[in-house]
DNA sequence: TCATATACCTGACTTTAGTCAGTTAAAATT
DNA sequence: AATTTTAACTGACTAAAGTCAGGTATATGA
């Protein structure tokens, strides 16, 4: 359809005319917005220059004059790997932190005053969370986590949300078999999330026992990444990490009401088996052998 | 919310990312951005210099230094404005017309690519028209145009459409008042069309029969643009022109199954009236002195 | 008609981004 | 221990974008 294409089209002219507005936290402060951009990748966390070099793509010379640039300015210091002599680590001054915050302000501002003008905030935001995950589909990576951080937490209460919405008797995690985080922790488990440009969008827990038998738990992917196959990734990563730890056997429950995860776990080779537990809100029981 | 503000940031640096890879149709044939900018705009229709250097935010000279290089490569031509002597068009010579379709060829494979690798693609269009009308809102433009047109007649369609959906009869406009196009053109009537950046989202249309009554016909918004306060624009820009044809009485028909067009015409100062037609689907009518 | 404003142009300039070849020092490999 | 790779750096360069002070011709308004 050509009026699908042209919705597309046009939708990228008024984002790549509107992107100099809607970050111009970068403008307006008198820097270029090359030295602006690394200043915001430190500014983040990311301390590896070389990282930081990938990520933005830039040129191994051209960042070197970049971080000289702000090292004059006294925005930032770098000094070298603990681990690594050839390579260097990149962190805020005290004024670096002043300005980089100075960024952040702006940037925040810009983006709440478009919330603000928006009629229906939570339809721009959901529309605008789908469009980052098509276009960055790319650029999703998996790590593992913390089960009790802040990002885990947050992840784990929207799966909990989404169950207590789509179970015809609601969620109540207290009812449930909740694993101990302790479970969910390397050596024993592992617990995974994953993340786009900073977002978590997907998670997925191991829960071990030490033995060779562990349980695949807390499979969610966010409604604005479903589609892009993340739930398949986050199963093969927990497979492959399950493995390292000595696991050959891993099992999991789920429900009915959840036919596309049902599906998957058909299609990735794994095989229903009797009830194993007596939690309350599972009614299909799956198994694989690794 | 902070979340919500973070989701924002996180689309716009997916945007601002990817905008180099999405029309990136500008690169990739051997010119410079700006030329290549300068070039789409004018094969987009522009031909008014002063109009593109401001679309495009250009210092005057630069873009004249742009436009020599264009016409040295052979692919436009300028002429001076037939009604304004120190003003020049531009325009594509037959060989920067291959160049031209050869930029939008590369820009519709990549949107195409990028809707074939989503699952839903009607959903990520959707949000697409969300996102950039939301960021857009600030430049849309209200132009007249003739109702047999190609967009106007789009606009129509989608509007019948939608008056399908919400009556409980459904809608079959052969069984409604249809008004002649003549009756929706200057000097008797008008037809005005709401454009965001190439994309028609909404029209409306003023029926005039010589006297000075005419009605009000056709306010229709694109889903997408909604909350803008768009309507509300649209039959300011009716009444101006009716204002213009000599028209000191204008009245529309409605339906109660549309609450927000009758609550708009109440608050804009409408007045509801008897039934003045027999036309089978309207069941409010409003009538409005200028 | 005369002063002023406007649209486009030209030449001289700066800043920013990016490229490339070569250097240095520290891993990693053999 | 010798060789190769790697990460960051330096200097010399180019291309592109943008700025600024005039200049010319036309239009506009008092």
């Amino acid at each position: 359809m050509t009026s699908d294409i042209h919705r597309i089209r046009r939708f990228n002219r008024a984002v790549t005319r509107e992107t100099g507005a809607l970050d111009t936290s970068f403008l307006g402060r008198g820097r270029p917005l090359g030295a602006a951009r690394v200043l915001n990748a430190i500014g983040k966390g990311q301390d590896d220059i070389g990282h930081i070099r990938k990520y933005l793509g830039l040129d191994s010379g051209l960042m070197s004059r970049l971080l000289r640039s702000l090292e004059t300015e006294g925005l930032i210091t770098t000094l070298p790997h603990p681990k690594d002599g050839r390579r260097r680590i990149a962190q805020l001054t005290q004024s670096g932190e002043t300005e980089f915050s100075a960024y952040e302000e702006l940037s925040n501002a810009q983006a709440q005053k478009l919330l603000d003008a928006h009629p229906k905030p939570n339809a721009l935001l959901a529309a605008m969370d789908l469009v980052a995950s098509a276009l960055g589909q790319d650029d999703i990576t998996i790590e593992r986590a913390d089960p009790t951080s802040a990002t885990a937490q947050s992840c784990l209460s929207q799966y909990y949300d989404e169950l207590a919405q789509r179970f015809e008797r609601g969620f109540d995690v207290n009812l449930s078999c909740d694993p101990d985080a302790g479970d969910m922790c390397p050596p024993r488990g592992d617990f995974i999330i994953a993340n786009s440009d900073g977002q978590a969008i997907g998670c997925a827990g191991l829960k071990g026992s030490g033995g060779t038998t562990a349980e695949v738990k807390r499979l969610w992917v966010s409604p604005a990444a479903r589609g892009l196959k993340l739930a398949t990734r986050l199963m093969a990563e927990i497979e492959a990490r399950a493995l390292n730890f000595g696991i050959d056997t891993l099992r999991l429950d789920t429900n009915s009401a959840l036919p596309e995860a049902v599906a998957l776990y058909r299609n990735a080779g794994w095989t229903e088996i009797p009830r194993f537990n007596d939690d309350p809100y599972p009614d299909v029981f799956f198994e694989k052998r690794l």
